[in-house]
DNA sequence: GACGGATGTGTGAACGTGCACACGCGGGCA
DNA sequence: TGCCCGCGTGTGCACGTTCACACATCCGTC
């Protein structure tokens, strides 16, 4: 910077001016642009960061076993989103992947020692030690997904699970299906009981407990073993929603070995709209969640806190289409 | 760190030595230990930074459009491999998409200012304008994949694409078949290209160019159409090695709807041993692509060009061991 | 004509480290 | 005894910025 001002035969301050912005003449700012070009001037992060006190990086919080976090059908796209985001605002983004316990301990102390300015967290269970870290260090952050109890101080953005799921039943239930069962899968996460609870509201009086799995995960195993249990339980069963789609996808596989024709004899729909749907035969008809749009909210909510002038940011449902194909 | 030697009742020089290695005595080291734990101390990455001139971070480049990159089966299992080996050395990833001509421009103003210690790029095509940067900043980097010709001096991790393919071309005729098929993808690549060098130099003088279907990508659609091409230029095929897992479940679609038996009919065998090819039905025979390894060892090289005290890395190599299913 | 506000510029003091250098002390050796 | 060397410690400067403050000029107003 100094040769920049030398160059321009303008003192430092002025450059700095020029920069971040502040009074300065046309001809100024004129000659200190071209001397910027002619030296070929980058700022330096660490000195601005230092005096700034900032780090210019957000941290994303992925509280998960790294096999789950490459499962997981939305991680990659969140990601990609929010990155997008921070990479055009000149931020940062510094993945954190909290497996082990060990691995807690050394996020802590991470975002503790102000390496990170605020952080996006994924799929955060209550009572989890790093969550309470960040709403006592006052980290401006963002919840993907419902944010436990504790911390309705820091905003989320996610997707109105329970009306998507009421939403896409009752199209499954206007194609004419009499016997429509359910998978329900993670129910002790809001997103695994919320689907179950906007099913039972799509069918109202219809609504047939025997004619609901339930299923530990999101996974494929987990959708072979629940469509098993329906089937046992109402051989007659012509209608599935499937708490993810590759819960449906596993279903699909039973319903073939049963000889039971998708569409013809069973009518299955998914959620998520990830990589399965489409890898299915016949594909599948599913809630679409815009993984790729969470990610980019996620990370402008963020942003917003860091701006100080504007207002604490309110949390932010996306919207959840329904991609209706051939599998019902 | 000021609070902490005034703790410690020492010079702010020897808690430095504490903390970077140096001649300190026992009792001064017990001290100014107990003042860091005291008072909470956390060294200031940034003014660390700005004296060392280091930036203790790594840029991942993917040089590949953003819908390709969520595509890729192996590229999440790289970056978390790197994200590993990268944080526990204290290092941080810095993730750079360059998709469009805009990315191109920014990323490499981001790479010549200094903000990455070094680099690993990914899917780095022949005359790519990024690589050349680096070439020219010699700034440490590590390609994953064979490098375009040009920088050899950069090294690179890897596995032997020939002989893999050579390898499970082998195991496939092995059990039996005669008129053995290969959907060969993306020969614009090397991976593609030496995938067919393997299979070629497996059959010898069996190999016959008219049961080699070429298609453009590694996907799924490709494997439905090269699948199509080998079945109308040899009804008689009784084996196939598809590019790619995902080319292998294309092709599994088109022999189910055309009535054949995997493996009673034909025995297929795919490559990369992805998430898809536990997906199929039956599950596929594959090459198995250590990902996660690949990402951690590029992550070894970087680091390695780092500390200045070693010699210049070599090439890695990494086995890819034959994971046999039920497909062939 | 004095005064105050708007606009523009220069200067010095941080920010929190690492590192070079100076210095002190004790022991082995010629 | 004088000197060198290994060990251990303190001090000042530099790293490249931002920011607060001081100052300078011009214009309009009481």
């Amino acid at each position: 910077m100094h040769d920049v001002a030398a160059a321009a035969g303008i003192s430092r301050g002025t450059v700095s001016r020029v920069l971040n912005g502040g009074y300065v003449s046309a001809e100024a700012r004129a000659a200190i642009e071209a001397a910027i070009a002619e030296v070929g001037y980058v700022p330096n992060t660490a000195a601005r960061n230092l005096v700034r006190r900032r780090s210019q990086a957000v941290g994303f919080l992925a509280l998960e076993p790294h096999s789950l976090l490459l499962e997981d059908p939305n991680i990659g796209a969140i990601m990609l989103g929010a990155n997008e985001v921070l990479s055009v605002a000149d931020h940062q983004m510094v993945n954190l992947v909290v497996d082990s316990a060990r691995d807690t301990e050394r996020v802590t102390r991470y975002l503790s020692g102000g390496f990170v300015d605020g952080a996006i967290i994924v799929s955060a269970r209550t009572h989890d030690p790093i969550t309470r870290v960040i709403a006592e260090l006052k980290l401006p952050a963002t919840f993907v997904g419902h944010p436990p109890d504790l911390h309705r101080s820091i905003p989320f953005v996610g997707i109105d699970n329970a009306g998507s799921a009421r939403a896409i039943t009752e199209r499954l239930a206007a194609t004419g299906r009499r016997h429509i069962g359910m998978i329900a899968a993670a129910l002790d996460r809001d997103s695994g009981a919320d689907r179950l609870t906007g099913f039972r509201a799509a069918l109202g009086e219809r609504f047939d407990p025997r004619l609901v799995a339930e299923v530990p995960l999101y996974d494929y195993a987990s959708g072979v073993n629940g469509m098993r249990e329906l089937l046992e339980s109402e051989p007659g069963i012509d209608g599935v929603f499937a708490a993810s789609d590759a819960v449906a996808a596993g279903a699909m596989e039973v319903l073939r070995d049963a000889g039971r024709g998708v569409p013809s004899d069973v009518g299955i729909v998914g959620f998520d709209d990830s990589s399965w749907a489409t890898r299915t035969q016949p594909p599948l008809s599913t809630v679409h969640q815009p993984a790729r749009e969470i990610g980019r909210n996620a990370a402008e909510l963020v942003l917003r806190q860091l701006r100080d002038d504007e207002p604490a940011p309110a949390n932010v449902l996306l919207p959840t289409p329904i991609v209706w194909r051939a599998s019902a």
